[in-house]
DNA sequence: ATGAAAGCGCTAACAG
DNA sequence: CTGTTAGCGCTTTCAT
């Protein structure tokens, strides 16, 4: 039932190695011979072997992907655009989760290094030192990472977060809270970064309530220390976070937006289903996921072009705007922690 | 840089042969060449090249997994189970996305199945005749599905059903709307299976109200049929149609639950996020990827105790009730389409 | 317990 | 344009 290049040249009545050009190389075969070869291996059902053409040629068509934790919604996102970018260029995926196990990340780059023709990292928790080895197994392309001469695909979270505190500030906030995500990761950095810069930038007070795991419990745990900050705007890590800091808001009756305004970052899809008013800054995930692939790809390709191979590739984010953005900061008496006249979700009909 | 057999063999001084078998079948080798050999390895970092080992064992220690569609949260929890399982064998994973398309799925497995030892298909769309040639060409679990000779992992959407309609009826509900997803969907046909056997037992009204997409915006639509239609209960194909019911019940001002109950699919973690009310029944999605990988390698394996080798695991499903189930029917008022008094979230005070 | 030889399926010179 | 030869890295008889 297996069948391989030697069948179909016995099929055809050629050598080997015309059938395998017939694959590789069509322009180097006669028309006709080059028919018959493909319409007997339809025939038969044959396909190369990629991994015996990986042994000769060293490139195996294949990709490699690892992500902290397929449970965060960011994730498959990424995945989904790598996949089908990968799938465009006739590659395959190899799929790791590495359980925000810096260990595992290398250990799983390792395992896989001779299988792919390259990697793409996302949100590497390893530390430097190891990035660095790993680059020397496979080329390696980073997500969400940034590190000197290695390539990347980064958002562009520190403008997202301009645009964010911008924004609350335009509806007249002056005391925000950040709940800022773990500490050791790059894109956690970068938003304080950006929120350094905003801050001067708009005369606004800010105060960080974190580090906070990117999760829906940190949240809502965190969303009675903002009440406490007496605090009007508030920037959540991610939409998990603020989900949760809005939950809890709820429970507590205090009005959103209205009493307080939040807003959150990477808005996934079920983040704004969930809550139709939520504002975030939307993290181009199937994007970046497309884009780590092509860069990579770039990077295993002969480069005609070299010149526009630069190696690290920014991408913009967004503030997406939902439903009423609540009427004005009204401060102070909130510290009390109950809820107040309820601005019911919309308004009436009828 | 690419430290092959033969380069440890010789810094050893043994042969490529006693290398192999070093690794491959250590009690073969005396305990020192062994050591000496692992020794030299590790100093080299060599690692055996997988894909020249498949060559000519046959075995590559890949498996395959393809989904429907990756950014369906059911997915990346089905993967991360599979995922982790066969880590724990040493396996890795291919992982593709159909785009729900049945076509794809075919060209899928054609592509990968010579670089895997068996592939878990997810939800598939395919025409049964179609599994069937693919079960050809490589070992073959299906998850979400069921067919005659081929091995299954199949969580129980009928039972679920059944304690779903029980649940809504116990709370005096009379009258329900079921939701129903994709025709062509397997689970979707159990629910339906079980809804029948349901209704009989607890001699309620059900209107199917489907077929409908998976997704949020068709349950936003239904929302209006299911008001249209009075019914006091629903129940919905997955949580993302609950979503988009609820979502669209607030707007118009229904209460949730009071007047209408809702209860899903799936229970995925970011729905009961968003409505921490959420009554689901849900699917052992996680358990379900490690089940199939489970199965997969026991198929793959020569099999020694050959009795408890059922090729179809049936995993059961629960109703996770959370928060107020809601007075109680209210029925009739409904069809108006306009809000009614507006049950807060929450109380008031001040 | 170890080595020599053959070959897994394929591609890449090198002839012709 | 096509066939022949060699060998990718590894495992596996078959000897020893």
């Amino acid at each position: 039932m297996p069948v391989n290049i030697r069948d179909v040249a016995r099929a055809v009545g050629v050598s080997p190695s015309t059938v395998s050009r017939a694959f590789g190389a069509p322009q180097l075969v006669s028309e006709e011979t080059r028919d018959a070869v493909h319409r007997a291996a339809a025939e038969l059902g044959y396909r190369p072997n990629r991994a015996a053409r990986s042994l000769v040629t060293g490139r195996t068509g294949n990709l490699g992907i690892i992500v902290p934790d397929l449970a965060n919604p960011f994730f498959p996102s990424v995945l989904k655009g790598a996949q089908a970018r990968a799938r465009e260029e006739d590659h395959a995926i190899f799929l790791a989760d590495s359980g925000e196990d810096p260990e595992q990340e290398v250990e799983l780059i390792r395992a896989m290094a001779k299988q792919v023709d390259g990697v793409v990292l996302c949100s590497p928790r390893a530390r430097t030192a190891h990035l660095q080895e790993l680059a020397q197994l496979t080329e390696l392309v980073l997500l969400n990472r940034r590190y000197v001469g290695l390539a990347a695909v980064l958002m562009d979270s520190a403008g997202g977060m301009r645009q964010a505190v911008g924004h609350l500030a335009g509806l007249g906030h002056q005391r925000l809270a950040f709940l800022s995500g773990p500490r050791t990761s790059w894109s956690n950095t970068q938003r304080l970064r950006g929120l350094a810069v905003a801050v001067r930038e708009h005369g606004v007070d800010v105060v960080d309530l974190g580090p906070l795991a990117p999760t829906f419990e940190a949240g809502h745990q965190a969303a009675d220390l903002a009440l406490a900050a007496g605090v009007t705007g508030l920037i959540a890590f991610n939409d998990l976070m603020a989900l949760g800091v809005i939950t809890r808001l709820n429970d507590r009756g205090v009005a959103v937006p209205g009493e307080l305004s939040v807003v959150s970052f990477d808005d996934i899809p079920m983040a704004s289903m969930c809550t139709p008013s939520l504002t975030s800054v939307a993290m181009p995930t199937e994007v970046a996921g497309r884009a780590a692939v092509d860069l990579l790809l770039h990077l295993l390709s002969p480069a005609p072009n070299a010149a526009d191979t630069r190696s690290q590739r920014r991408l913009p984010t967004r503030l997406v705007v939902r439903g009423s953005t609540g009427p004005y900061p009204t401060a102070a008496r909130l510290s009390g922690g109950h809820r107040t006249t309820e601005s019911a979700p919309e308004g009436n009909r009828a």
